[in-house]
DNA sequence: TGCTATTATGTGAACGTTCACTGTGAACGG
DNA sequence: CCGTTCACAGTGAACGTTCACATAATAGCA
């Protein structure tokens, strides 16, 4: 015969034959509880399959067991990122395993975006967030920063120098691609970055590791080989056809994502060139399916999981007002070489 | 002088010089109001900042204003599935509209699953929830709908015939691809199917339609020229592989995804066969990448945001007890032709 | 033995909100 | 002019849990 009414504490404590203070310190082993009590409240609570209440628990001014995950509204550029979700799974796993639930925002529909920002600190809904780093996200994480609401941010916050940020480490995958394709022999090694205008940090360390390799090896960093894109595959293609078009073109391109990447392969497959004989192409990132491109890309990985347990991972001690001993953490990466090099 | 405490109802009551319970009118308004109370109140709302608390709300038996989205833990096929969080994403913009929120479960590090399934039960902390239906899912959602547990399934819910479900047209688009093979005048037509064992509902439907348009274009289905692959690119290889080792091979493939279909295509394209003028090879899902592949892959498409949004939207009537005219849902696809057919 | 420290349990209030009532006046029909 | 109805506002309890405090029983020590 199911209950209809869920059971509660009260349920657990009568079945016990304890008082509530019990069975809570006994939830919580917050406090003396005899071996025998302890047993018998805990086969109340199996009988039972009893579970606290999470919108009661977090009522007396706790916390919630709850921490947000924002994703700033970035057109498809994000929703469709493959690693996007294993950052999220990452994330959930180490909450997860705190007791802790993950509450996910997109910040959809709403044209103002900080309206997701604000709804995590008013509402209490959760006790801290993971907030994705993009050129958008800025202002948001300016506004929770002011509120001292506890936050990590993956990626770099541009808006907050001295904000907790968990990041794949742009700088030396970067340079690994670059030392790579200079270790094959290429000299003339073209870029295709992002936008030229509102140019996410991640982008700008990648390229100084670029730089800081081309100058070890004596060379110097030539700005007539760097196009500019859109993260797009398509944008990819454009900015190749640029590069190619050069009077003395690059023999290698290093777009700094593998987005891009691949569209300068097509690009090139389409002007007649063979890959990696006539231009070899690096990207960044490793999506899932850079492995399945044809011809399979090098890239620079890093694992998604990891990162977004990392954050996580952070914004627990930032909770529980632990000191952070390094407040900017950032990830090795590593150099995947497939045939596109 | 920022306030250390958030602002609760008595406060906005006093500010407003009314009692708390016509500010909780006001905000929900579930009652008559003065015009100029309602005003008096409004303003001390948006002076103070306030937002009631989601715990205090959803503590005196009410709804949480929060729905769970559950993704079954299945290794890494489904965290790098480009187009789930399209649909997380769509079920998330209707959810915020309705001034829910989302809580998202990966179920993750718990070798047991239904452990995901039960804290939602239990939890109360979410209202009810959306599940995406995979081999491995049937039992979770016995469990939900034997608690009577609102949840819609996102994809078949083999478990549970009577469920509320929304799922893309699978047999149409199966139909659809191979009416389009049958119209660039192929008529042997190899197909990669899923797993044998275990294999999804929506796999099966897809196969179905595929039948019905090979019967209706005086065809008959040939099981010999059905392989099995896992869903992923590599498995698609090794199923091309046999499939052109066959005295009398294919001059088509219809890959019951898109990985699978990709993986295909190299196979082939490392046999020296050309694409499509050899061998055509068609996908079903149409993800992200499939138009950045090389040569771009015909597909079914279906809008994944759309899909999301639709079963939340669903979820909803059953969360508002609102009776459901159509407890299956099904949404058209698109069929994609592009340069691999 | 008596006095304090410790362990184990119970009691009442509080968290912020909504629900079921109760109480006003005013409007209305007869 | 009186009873009924309505529009509006307020009061107290309840939701399920934890917190601060009070109590009872045990142990430690002189």
């Amino acid at each position: 015969m199911p209950e209809k009414k869920r059971s509660t504490i009260k349920d657990v404590a009568s079945l016990a034959g304890v008082s509530l203070q019990t069975v809570s310190r006994v939830i919580n082993n917050s406090g003396p509880v005899s071996e025998t009590t302890l047993q018998k409240v805990q086969q109340a609570i199996l009988t039972l399959n009893y579970r606290p209440s999470l919108a009661a628990r977090s009522l007396p001014g706790r916390c919630s067991y709850v921490i947000g995950f924002i994703v700033p509204y970035e057109v498809d550029y994000l929703i469709t990122d493959p690693n996007l979700l294993a950052q999220i799974s990452g994330a959930d796993a180490e909450a997860h395993q705190r007791g802790y639930s993950l509450l996910l925002s997109t910040s959809g529909n709403s044209k103002n975006g900080l309206e997701a920002y604000e709804r995590f600190v008013s509402n209490q809904a959760a006790d801290g967030a993971l907030v994705i780093e993009t050129a958008s996200s800025s202002e948001g994480s300016k506004l929770l920063s002011l509120q001292e609401y506890p936050y990590v941010s993956i990626g770099q916050d541009l808006g907050n120098p001295g904000a907790c940020t968990v990041d794949r480490d742009n700088y030396d995958g970067g340079r690994q691609i670059t030392q790579h394709l200079l270790d094959r022999g290429h000299t003339r090694i073209g870029i295709i970055n992002g936008p030229a205008f509102g140019s996410v940090a991640g982008l700008q360390l990648r390229l100084e590791g670029h730089q800081q390799s081309m100058e070890q090896a004596g060379l110097s960093f030539d700005p007539s080989l760097m196009v500019y894109g859109d993260y797009t595959r398509r944008s990819g293609e454009t900015a190749t056809q640029q590069l190619l078009a050069l009077p003395d073109p690059p023999t290698a391109i290093f777009a700094l994502n593998d987005r891009m990447a691949m569209g300068a392969i097509r690009s090139a497959q389409k002007a007649g060139l063979r890959i990696p004989e006539d231009l070899a192409v690096a990207g960044f990132d490793d999506i899932p399916t850079a492995s399945d491109f044809n011809p399979p890309l090098t890239t620079i990985s890093v694992s998604s999981h990891k990162l977004g347990q990392t954050a996580a991972r952070m914004l627990f001690q930032l909770i529980d007002g632990e000191p952070i001993e390094k407040k900017q953490v950032v990830l090795p990466v590593e150099l995947v070489i497939r045939e596109s090099t």
